[in-house]
RNA sequence: UCCUGAGUAGCUCAGCUGGUUAGAGCAUCUGACUGUUAAUCAGAGGGUCGCUGGUUCGAGCCCAGCCUCAGGAGCCA
């Protein structure tokens, strides 16, 4: 028996003849005579051509869309316009049956939202064949980055004891009964008959275990889902999510923000290369897609020359304070075009003011950083101005805030004042604060949302469609 | 959670001011054709009009509540 070939290997060979065998799932059965063959290791359909005449037509019946079949018989250039090589068979076998009356999915254009509710079989679209394979790669590329420049891989606790950091609401976890949850003399869930003796939750964050790690290891990175339990219903947000959390020991603000693009510019890089076809396919889906859309609403650059676009140009670097000015200056607040009018220094950023320096004022991707410190959390530098922290946001093109990050308050005296501030219980968190008191540093990190980066390179428009299985408010199926 | 819009065949949608038997394209099935690649041609089957209640002689259409989805906002990554 000839061994599997994969599609992908077998058309990046370059061979045009041989005996071969493949295996994968039938995209279209034209005319009784052929098969478009995919087996999800490319975009690219490997065309079959069966010798209807001379087939049992009980097997030719069988091969259906949705169908997984195997497939044995000589390669040939093709006949046919639309690809090099083709199969013709000599020995087909069904190995699963898909029966067309009942696969939910169809040989046509489908919706987001139905291939969304039907995740378990999204797989088997080119769309999402092509983001899940995007997704690998920048999965792997991140790892490849840090690697490369000795960031150890520090896996921080998906069950944690604190909600401490203020990073969102969390998911409990327990181990109750809850119809019959144990209740103390004043009446309060007692936790202490709970399985860790104390209330725990999802981690909404690795980052102050992973600052555990770079007072020690220098630099390290975690790599995991995150849970928050916000009722947020966006384009943006999802209740389990994951991210990417670099901390680095002796590292500055600039430094991170260094680190920051870099990796950002790597990882886009990588994808570009290694999923070429991909992106080129996600690329026109795009542009398909645009062209319903009146002239005003498409987007200046195509997915490619955007992706290039950000390769090939520095992040705009400039502080809150600076943004502000910009912001306050600008046409759209001068003819209140802003639902949130920008009054003066110290509110946050909302989208639409983050949107007009990214997408209309700079038209790049955009580093805010030095921020007010009463929109920020307890753990930032306070800057000697009293007034900011050394706090760093990456903003894109679409997305919004794709990274939040900043160099983390090294010194004893100014945390815990600012945790006093703040109403942070300094002993929940006795363990963070034992890193200032035992050779405490200099040091800073960042938290990357990986679906919004994924988000961002596909092209795509919603991140429930670049996570494989994505939970979000009223929704955790399969 | 708030605002806006939507929910009708397997999918995408149409359905007028409330009126008789709810339509189309695609998909599916049957047959024809056979170098196709969004195959083509002919025919057929397919509906709890999101759910619950109400108004009415009569509701897919009007009213109320609920559920779900999409887009935007807030929270953020």
């Amino acid at each position: 028996m000839s061994q599997r070939i994969k599609i992908k290997a077998l058309l990046e060979s370059g061979r045009t003849d041989g005996d071969i065998t493949v295996k994968g799932w039938v995209r279209a059965f034209r005319q009784n005579r052929f098969i478009a063959l995919n087996d999800g290791s490319t975009n690219n359909n490997l065309q079959i051509v069966v010798d209807f005449e001379n087939t049992d037509p009980a097997l030719l019946k069988r091969i259906t869309f949705g169908a997984a079949v195997s497939i044995s018989g000589t390669l040939a250039p093709s006949l046919g316009q639309g690809q090099t090589v083709e199969v013709i068979a000599t020995e087909i076998e069904i190995l699963g049956d898909s029966n067309p009356e009942e696969f939910p999915l169809q040989p046509k254009k489908q919706t987001l939202e139905f291939l969304r509710e039907n995740a378990h079989l999204r797989f088997r679209t080119n769309t999402f064949g092509a983001i899940f394979r995007v997704r690998n790669t920048l999965s792997f590329a991140v790892h490849q980055f840090l690697q490369d420049r000795g960031f150890i891989y520090l896996h921080t606790p998906v069950i944690t004891q604190s909600d401490a950091e203020g990073a969102g609401e969390a998911f409990h976890v327990t181990n109750f009964d809850l119809g019959n949850v144990p209740r103390t003399d004043t009446g309060e869930v007692d936790y202490k008959q709970d399985f860790f003796g104390k209330s725990t939750n999802l981690t909404v964050s690795g980052q102050l275990e992973g600052e555990l790690g770079a007072m020690a290891l220098s630099d390290i990175y975690t790599f995991g889902p995150t849970f928050r339990a916000e009722n947020s219903n966006t384009t943006r947000h999802l209740a389990e999510f994951w991210m990417i959390e670099p901390e680095m020991a002796f590292y500055d603000l600039k430094d991170n923000a260094d680190l920051a693009e870099a990796l950002l510019k790597y990882v886009i890089k990588y994808a570009l290369d290694k999923n070429k076809e991909d992106l080129e396919f996600l690329n026109q889906r795009l542009l398909d897609e645009e062209k319903q859309k009146p002239q005003q609403e498409r987007s200046e650059l195509a997915l490619l020359d955007k992706l290039q676009f950000c390769l090939d140009n520095d992040f705009e670097r400039l502080t809150y304070t600076e943004a502000i000015e910009i912001l306050k200056e600008s046409t759209p607040n001068k003819k209140k075009k802003f639902q949130y009018p920008v009054e003066g220094w110290g509110t946050d950023l909302q989208s639409e003011h983050e949107r007009y320096l990214v997408e209309k004022h700079f038209k790049k991707p955009v580093i805010l950083t030095d921020y007010p410190k009463e929109i920020k959390s307890f753990y930032m530098r306070q800057n000697d101005d009293g007034k900011t922290v050394a706090a760093m946001d990456i903003l894109f093109p679409g997305i919004g805030e794709i990274i939040g990050g900043s160099q983390r308050e090294e010194r004893l005296e100014n945390l815990e004042r600012r945790m006093d501030e703040m109403g942070i219980p300094k002993d929940e968190l006795w363990w963070y604060l034992d890193t200032r008191r035992f050779g405490t540093c200099p040091h800073a990190g960042f938290g990357l949302g990986f679906e919004r980066l994924v988000l961002f390179v596909t092209g795509m428009g919603n991140i429930r469609d670049v996570i494989p299985f994505p939970r979000y408010p009223k929704n955790a199926e399969f």
